[in-house]
DNA sequence: TTCCCCGGCCTGTATATACAGGCTAGCCGC
DNA sequence: GCGGCTAGCCTGTATATACAGGCCGGGGAA
């Protein structure tokens, strides 16, 4: 058998290619977390590549905890889950495009206000003295799935909120006028209040997650944000630097 | 050329012994951040195998952070970034203690099990293999405040069970014999089922944070526990090295 | 002396092939 | 009908080989 050795000039690599139609049909919903992937042979006769190559994709996809494989039985859809690192300050946006799904935000408020005693305390500010202040629920592929209330340090960053977010998003803007170099975040369980639940479509006794984050740059705290996510459907990783290799299931959860 | 196709029994992969070699090379300080790696051809010189093997330890290392490769130049040891521990394993008795209120363990289950396809999954064991297991019920002035379900892996620390836990807790035990080099913590938050509930004493729709957390020494998985916390009640806490000084009021909630 | 090309080393990708071992459905004998 | 064994599918690992292309140093041409 004589198959091409390259792909054909311009196209990606092989194996990339597989990825991306794997990536694609799960972001189109296609294929659905617990569903069954195409088997290696499968892919062989669909891409017209060697096993090992195909291989090659599902194990990287493996790896990047997309897909779960277990010998003699297949490869599946990983179930979905947020990586929120809580070692480190991610874009959400950035997170979810990085899915292949579609990133949506929706402003709900933005603009000054007074700080009361819980803000002004949280950003080491007086009270009464004036903060910024936005509420934005995140979408991915249309559905909420993190409500983001955020309380900006005008001292630190008085532009933020004239700044120009076509251009660069928010997080942009703030790692560019004040390098975040410290972070602090205190996750709770909570029953959300009326406004948090109809902000994620959740039912009344759903759980949720509140996570409440600082972000320093040097002595200065810079911005204060509740988070807040539907709780069972997503979850926070924290990892050490040395951290594991790949997802696992969690205990006590059906596969 | 007749190539052990296998390695020898009991012996690992062999790209999985070509990265521990590695590994430990670094781990020694034989090779340095920024140091020069063996190349493909060498490592197939040196392990006797093919130079596909030798590229997938490579190419894996490189994935997880530990390398960097570039084309026509080689292979090198990345950069060492910070091993900042930012969540660290705490002893739930210390801080109990700390707070100066009263700790009390009930322990409600202890003994050998055999792993079931999570448990064997999060502690790297096949399927069936002997493991530790332990339920347990955290008590803060008398008040259940964590159920901590763990379970140990014997190969590490044989003795986890017949230990004398009068003079030294669980927690010390393990740290001695095997030292934590990584942790990983995921959270999420729950309804409980009844069972916990009634460990910790919980209404129907209490929500609760579920904490899966696993502990490594080294390459090998040493234990991994559900943790319930009685979610609106107690909270975790992730700080940056730098952190806040102080605790705050997290907004939204009364003071 | 300077510039360019080329050979040699290195990684990146791809293929065909092979054996091991987990898992399951279905057949066959009892 | 039941239990055990096997055929077949699947992943996991390993090998030998091949070509592409980045990078560098040395040697020869200008």
């Amino acid at each position: 058998m004589t198959k091409a050795v390259k792909p054909a000039a311009g196209e990606a690599r092989h194996y990339i290619r597989i990825k991306e139609q794997i990536l694609a049909d799960i972001a189109e919903g296609k294929l659905q977390p617990g569903d069954r992937v195409s088997s290696e042979s499968e892919l062989v006769a669909a891409f017209g590549v060697s096993r090992m190559t195909a291989n090659r994709a599902l194990r990287e996809l493996m790896f990047e905890g997309v897909l779960k494989r277990s010998a003699g039985i297949g490869t599946f859809v990983s179930p979905k889950h947020l990586d929120v690192d809580l070692l480190q300050i991610r874009n959400i946006a950035d997170e979810i495009l990085e899915r292949g799904h579609t990133h949506k935000a929706v402003v709900v408020k933005a603009g000054l206000m007074k700080a009361d005693a819980n803000v002004a305390d949280a950003l080491q500010l007086i009270l009464g003295a004036e903060v910024m202040h936005s509420l934005i629920v995140h979408m991915e592929n249309d559905q909420p799935i993190q409500v983001e209330e955020r309380y900006v340090n005008p001292l630190v960053a008085p532009d933020y909120l004239s700044a120009d977010f076509y251009s660069m998003t928010p997080h942009e803007y703030l790692t560019q006028v004040a390098p975040i170099t410290a972070f602090e975040h205190i996750v709770q369980a909570v029953k959300p209040d009326r406004a948090i639940r109809k902000y994620l479509g959740l039912k009344n006794d759903h759980p949720c997650l509140r996570v409440f984050r600082r972000t320093w740059s040097g002595e200065a705290v810079v911005t204060c944000a509740l988070l807040y996510y539907p709780g069972a459907q997503y979850r926070l990783e924290a990892r050490s630097s040395k951290g594991p290799s790949k997802p696992v299931a969690i205990l006590g959860e059906k596969q």
